[in-house]
Parts: C-alpha cells; sequence; structure tokens
DNA sequence: GAAAGAATGTTCAATTTTGTACAATCTGGA
DNA sequence: TCCAGATTGTACAAAATTGAACATTCTTTC
C-alpha cells in the first residue's frame, strides 16, 4: 500500500463478487479531488475506508520542506485507511490526488455493517493485505541484501510482475530513489549500468523495462538468494 | 511476520473469544519439535496454517553456507502460513524451532472450515496482519531515512513499545544487524554511540533497555519525520 | 574448572554511497 | 517559439559503511 510494489496489487474490489462490489459501491460517497488535493493527512483520526474509484492517489509523506516524498501510489479498486478501521492505528502517511481523482469514502459503522454482511469483504481485505507484507518483506529483503544494481533490477521487476503488461514506469528518478532507499545519484549510476545492459531504458518521468523476459533472466540470475 | 518487530504483535489467539480459541485450538494436530529442527522450508507448497501452542519458532532464511539467518520470531499464539491459504504464495522464509516447541498445524481443509463458521477468525487474521504490515512500513521508513545511530534506536524502542514490559531483547548482535539491512561492525558502532547515552545495555547475546521513558524521549526527539 | 566454541568490542584499510555541483535535456506555459 | 522550471546524467571530493582481523569476554561442555 505505501510502497511502489503495492502498484499493480490485485485489487480489493477485483476479488468481490458483482453483487458485493456494488453494495460495497454505494455503501460510501463519492467525493472529487482536484489534482494535487489532500485526502488524508497523517494523524487523522477518524476511521473509515476509502476506495479509489477512479484516478490515482499518491501516498507519501511531507517533509520539513513542504515537499512531498511518495513511497507509493493507488490505482482504481484499491483501498486505504484501513488501519484504522481494523488494526485500531492512526494514519501513518499523507494521502494526495493524482489528478483529478474520485473517492468512495465509506465510514466506520457503514463499512462494518457491510463487514458483518458480506464475508467475502473480509477475505478480500485479508488478500490484499497479505499480498502487501508479501511484496513489503521482497522489497526489505533486498534493501537488506542486494547491491544496488541488483536492488534496483529486483524491484523494478517485481513492479513488472504484476503490471499488467505495462512496462513503462512513470517514476522520477528521485522518488524511486527514495523508495529503494538510496540516493538519486546511486540510483542514477545503477541505471546507467541496467542501461548499459540493455534492460532499461530511461527518459524524462519514466523508466522502461523493453524486453520483460531479458529482466526476468537477469534477475533470477543475479539475485537468487541460496 | 518475518520481521524483528512481528515479536510481541497482538498474537491471533490473543484476539480470539475463549469458545472459539478452543475450536481452533483442537482443529488441528500438535506436532512436538526439537530445538533447532525444521518446521517448513521455504518452498514447501502445502497449504495450511501453523499456529505456535508453545516455545517459539524462528524464521529466516538459510544461506548458501547454511547459516541460518534469522528475520523473526514467534511466541505462543502467532500464526505463520497464512500466505499459502488466502494470498495463494509459496512459502518465502524456512522456519525452525527455537527451543522445544508445540506447532499446531491446521490443514487448509479444516481451517477454511472454520474460518467459514466463525467471522472472528477472519477478523482477528486481519488484525493481526495490518499490524504487521504497519509495523514493516515503519522499520522501512527507519531503514530509508534514518541514519544508523537512529535507526538502531527507533527499531529498538519499537519493538520495546508492544513488549509487554520485557526491556531485554535475546538477540545476537548479527541477528539484528541483519534485521537492520547493515553490517555487524556497524551495528556494534551504533549500540556504543547508545550506550555513551545511556539509552541501552549490551551483553552477550542480549541487549537491554534499562529505561524505556528515556529512549522513548530520545527517539521522538531524534527520529521525527516533519 | 579447563578448554573449546561463541559473541562482543575495536581498529583500519578498502569500498561504497552520498552530497554538491553543473551541464544537458526535456516540458509546459507565456 | 521561446523561456523558466524540472529532470536527468555525470564527475569528484567527502563521508559513511563494510570486511577482515584480532584481542577479549562470556557460555557451555566435557
Amino acid at each position: 500500500m505505501l510502497d511502489p510494489l503495492a502498484r499493480n496489487t490485485p485489487s480489493f474490489m477485483d476479488l468481490l463478487s458483482d453483487p458485493v462490489r456494488g453494495q460495497v459501491a454505494s455503501a460510501g460517497s463519492i467525493i472529487r479531488y482536484q489534482d494535487g488535493q489532500l485526502i488524508h493527512n497523517r494523524g487523522d483520526q477518524k476511521p473509515g475506508v476509502s476506495i479509489v474509484v477512479s484516478g490515482a492517489v499518491q501516498v507519501g509523506i511531507f517533509g520539513a520542506d513542504g515537499t512531498f516524498i511518495m513511497t507509493s501510489n493507488l490505482g482504481p479498486g484499491q483501498t486505504f485507511g484501513e488501519f484504522t478501521l481494523f488494526a485500531n492505528l492512526p494514519r501513518t502517511h499523507d494521502i494526495t490526488a493524482a489528478g483529478e481523482t474520485e473517492i468512495n469514502q465509506i465510514t466506520a459503522g457503514a463499512f462494518e455493517r457491510l463487514y458483518a454482511e458480506q464475508p467475502e469483504i473480509s477475505r478480500a481485505l485479508l488478500t490484499t493485505s497479505l499480498v502487501r507484507t508479501h511484496r513489503l518483506l521482497e522489497m526489505m529483503d533486498a534493501m537488506r541484501r542486494l547491491p544496488m544494481r541488483e536492488r534496483t533490477a529486483k524491484v523494478l521487476f517485481t513492479m513488472l510482475q504484476t503490471a499488467g503488461g505495462d512496462q513503462t514506469f512513470e517514476y522520477r528518478q528521485s522518488e524511486l530513489a527514495f523508495a529503494l532507499g538510496v540516493s538519486r545519484t546511486s540510483l542514477s549510476t545503477a541505471l546507467r549500468q541496467l542501461r548499459e545492459l540493455g534492460l532499461v531504458e530511461t527518459g524524462y518521468g519514466q523508466i522502461r523495462v523493453p524486453v520483460p523476459d531479458r529482466m526476468q533472466r537477469w534477475v533470477t540470475e543475479h539475485c537468487s538468494e541460496t
């Protein structure tokens, strides 16, 4: 959820049957946000579940200087805010709209009612949550054990794996660098090396993986763990 | 789950009501393991849920040289293996017994039956999963943004927060170092600095936080994010 | 209670990563 | 179209981290 890898996670809404999806869709109120508008901020206490209807949201943290440090973004069908409801935890990140965006805001009470009536909701939430945890663990593993070039490749590949054919990432290098936990300088160097290997192409504000198969082979060969 | 922070997470079994806890307890078969015995290994495909009954398990990965690199351990009432059931993912870590340990091994079928009958099971799983995700995010944030001394302090403090008054951690420095993603040398240096600040004490195979309040103040002051 | 095996504390050179700087390239709006 | 603002690519010195080594302290086992 709060991680680049969350992009392209099988979405909560996808996991629901048609009738339940309809119920969930009409359980809250659709709120429209302009590009860049703040949806929730860190520290908000009011519990509730939010579901992206159209557009996308960016999850991140505002730095001391007011700049927004992105750590992930979520697309249609994905949820955020479950923390506040089921784990009684405060919101830890700021959420802003990326482009014109519609969010289905469901209050704690309304969501709990649905949750109690339709068991498949809890199952869908559980699945997305477990998949997210799994991704986070993979990513942490890469951060801990792999040198930068491999780390970069692995994260890009993992993003690709579930990307549904989309081989282009709309990330600025500074964002990706932060997500990987390294400086932009280092990321730039790693990308150059991967570029020289023919694994990635870089452009203004985007990174492409032209031949996913080759990337897969390279990652398998260089990032194995035994 | 696969992280030092998972230690002391509110346990799955704790979140259940007495009758349901009883049902879960008798749904599987208790298997006894000797210290160090392998419970599951990475790559095992057979789905199922395991619950620690007594003792503890270590979650980690066997390195190429056969050494076990620990990344977490789980105590009584905590679960592992949900991945295999609800997210259709392979096991990614090796699990071994830490001391004499009893595990309640529940087959996929049996667990699914209970899961369908007792809604509180899914809620408990969801809660533990979300709490784990939250911890992982906090930890990743620390890894990405804080210098080593602060990172170490924050992780220790987070572990303490939910540790139920236990101020001593039975970690070897090499294990903690791996979990933090740094070398033992660096961790040792960080611990020395924290020791000089009076925040931690170190011993053979353990790390203590003598005055949690002071640690809290220091972490709040030095690891804030805005 | 000695000896062997583990783990810690520390040092230091080698390596990696960062921060800073600046030129080059790209984008979007005037 | 041109210009201002963003973003990328790269170089290099400064800083942080690592790996290896070794003395020391602690545990366990015989």
